[in-house]
DNA sequence: CGTTATCTTGATATCCCTCAAATTCAGTGG
DNA sequence: CCACTGAATTTGAGGGATATCAAGATAACG
């Protein structure tokens, strides 16, 4: 079910032309394989896609351009986005609790591809290589729940920023690896619902950042990390190389 | 590897002659079937077992007794109980990612049984079954861990504590459906560990909870909910059944 | 250029942490 | 059975960090 308004939004793609590009993201970008989706959809800002009950287990959404949000509200309207999914990530009805009002949210104009596997769903149940690529995505989706379990059950607003900012700009340049800042394309709001605390923190921290030079920012959306090591030191976790989140080619091999 | 004073331990074991234990822990405690394990393991309180590089993707450790915890240090030792195993949990080392510090510490005395699984790699690799079974224990922890994002990013101290009580109380009841009253086997410590509090913290909110009303202690670690509908009516999430989270016989099944 | 949403900044209150001391509890040995 | 001991827990005082409320500044958009 597709609740907001639907429009027409344009997308910015990454070009196909980049071979890093080719090999981050799968191919994903090659126009033969996104003929064997469903059914495109284009999301604006704040567009939601919840998974209704006709949906069932079986329908997947791949990421194929812009920034989603997987997020869940309290009964009382607090909201947290549990997962950023952008470019190249799956996300499935599997991913959502019984019991939790959640959805998929668009945080900047996206592309979404939508799989709907359940008419073969008897077959895939036992297909080797559909049951390994789900796992593969599930497992990977794990691990980066429970590094943001310790995140933010551990950290303070400022590492929690600061890890934001270094993870962002590490994601960002995977995809873009000539551009040399870093777009924030989430809001204030939507930065401080990820990360555990409020909008007006969020500001705050970011000035304070700014302040001691960790990060340059060149205007309100844009940020270059002079010294990456630096940011690196100052946080007690290790980052990760985003490279091996892109698990929407497994999906797609595996019913191809 | 273990870490650690390992010592005998006399580990309390449901009894098999209860039929809604053996639902619930899917005959986990059948003597036929702990026969497959490779190794039984006896943790004592403290107790460590790190996934080292020996061992690879495929060794699964089964908690047949007890508690333990799935954690990870910062650098700087800051501590993060990530999730909790309890009895018919299921662990690999798969769920770790490589560059946090991460282990399995048993909260209590602990039975585990090892199965190593790497012989049988290549075989397993390609079993719909044995894929489906670690899909869906891959799966569930995923549906749990999302929920603790949402736990930790926007409940606060009192509602944190206060959920704990209550799914400990449900687990427990599932475990033993007889016992009216519930045991808190985890220490205030790693309490705070686990809800991202200190352990001080946690000692307050729980006299202010006692002082409500709202749960009864008859002494440090026994507790009865009088009337779960108000503990329910002061936490804005929903309370999982959590007969759905023991996948070891599925596990076990896979691989007979 | 005006309107609106978003962001920033300030003042204040609240929550939770830190440090410190007192208390309870489980063992242990006398 | 009782004192002793050490660990765990509880309680208190104080402070720092983050949320809330409110206002102003900046950017976005028609």
């Amino acid at each position: 079910m597709l609740r907001g308004h639907l429009q027409e939004v344009t997308v910015p793609r990454p070009a196909t032309t980049c071979d890093s590009c080719r090999r981050t993201h799968c191919g994903l970008f090659d126009d033969d394989i996104s003929e064997r989706s469903n059914e495109q959809l284009l999301l604006g800002r704040g567009d939601r896609l919840e998974a209704g009950q006709e949906v069932g287990c079986m329908t997947f959404w791949v990421i194929a351009g812009g920034t989603a949000a997987s997020c869940t509200n309290f009964a009382d309207g607090r909201r947290q986005i549990v997962s950023i999914e952008r470019t190249g990530d799956v996300v499935c009805g599997l991913m959502s609790g019984e019991n939790t009002q959640s959805w998929l949210e668009a945080l900047e104009d996206c592309e979404i591809w939508k799989f709907d596997l359940s008419a073969d769903a008897q077959n895939l149940r036992h297909d080797p290589r559909f049951l390994a690529a789900t796992f593969s995505i599930v497992h990977h989706r794990l691990a980066r729940s429970q590094d943001r379990i310790s995140a933010l059950g551990r950290l303070d607003s400022q590492e929690r920023v600061l890890l934001y900012l270094a993870e962002h700009a590490i994601r960002h340049s995977a995809i873009d690896p000539i551009a040399p800042v870093t777009t924030l394309t989430m809001s204030r709001e939507d930065i401080a619902d990820y990360l555990g605390l409020n909008a007006e923190t969020v500001s705050r921290i970011l000035t304070r950042i700014k302040k001691s030079g960790l990060v340059k920012f060149l205007n309100r959306s844009e940020y270059v990390i002079p010294d990456f090591g630096a940011v690196e030191r100052r946080l007690p976790v290790d980052l990760h190389d985003p490279r091996t989140s892109c698990h929407a080619r497994l999906l797609l091999e595996a019913f191809q």
